[in-house]
DNA sequence: GCATCGTCTGATCAGTTGTTCATACGTGGA
DNA sequence: TCCACGTATGAACAACTGATCAGACGATGC
């Protein structure tokens, strides 16, 4: 089955320039379309960075405690997500680094804060269902007392 | 971290509950309606399986096509997301198993779409802003000046 | 029936990641 | 000044994860 299996080639017969190695493809007017408007690989990766700091029920709990709060210091923060000092300072340096969230340091404390927009929509946004779709995913858990973020 | 520094009680006196092991507190209010409104571990959880499966730069190509293409078979979504066809179809299976992509078999292929409102909000929101926002993320950090933000 | 195709799966391996421990830095108080 | 505090950092370790390879399954065509 090498490249001369061209057996359903119904659509179009252009397609070396798709088929860089070999692949098959069945329907290749989408295949085309769908690599026309797929975002660059940076772009992918930096979506994806964002998607992996979210990603962690400890770094989650982190954000959810600033979006809630607007503003605390790292202790509060290891109080609020039940993470050591040492994970939340580990933590905040990766969202610091992404521009995720800002420090300001007021004498010995440094007060954390979410920095980006775009980030805090996906957090508002994926807590909102989340909290809707309990039951869902992987949670045989009874109810919960369904906080409403307003 | 002797268990008896309540040193800076300053603000209530009702610590013992959220003082759970010992941890510093400095703002007690603001860490107790924090907690109020925490969402439960097992939300915090599903939450961040969503976005860990939204982290990962194949998958996200992946999950990416099917809100382009609507549908596509398992070898258009390697051709697309430029994956080997092992390779989608092991994280296929992860999407399946979090009903973020459902699957209709016809013959002997297997054709899959996004299955979940909430992860296609959460694509589409992140890709717009990505787009918009390149040439952020990846920047080489300008020596790390601390922005007092505005 | 048999061979081929598209897809799925298990095992293995390498790379990554979160946590912990220990320690270092800068600040503020005695 | 010295010490306690809040935070930051590096190293080491365990746990997890994605890619690859090999093989299996069901469906189709001869």
């Amino acid at each position: 089955m090498g490249t001369g299996d061209a057996s359903r080639s119904e659509k179009s017969a252009a397609v070396s320039a798709l088929d860089t190695c070999g692949e098959r493809v069945v329907d290749q007017e989408r295949v085309a379309a769908v690599r026309a408007v797929m975002p660059s690989p940076a772009d992918v990766e930096d979506l994806a960075r964002v998607f992996v700091l979210l990603g962690e029920p400890g770094r989650l709990r982190l954000l959810t405690s600033l979006l809630e709060a607007g503003e605390l210091c790292v202790c509060d923060l290891a109080a609020t997500s039940g993470l050591s000092e040492s994970s939340v300072s580990h933590a905040l340096r990766l969202l610091r680094a992404a521009r995720v969230v800002s420090v300001q340091r007021r004498g010995r404390m440094a007060y954390y804060r979410l920095d980006d927009g775009h980030v805090r929509m996906l957090l508002d946004l994926g807590l909102t269902h989340t909290q809707h779709t309990s039951t869902l995913t992987t949670a045989p858990e009874p109810g919960r007392p369904e906080r409403t973020t307003s």
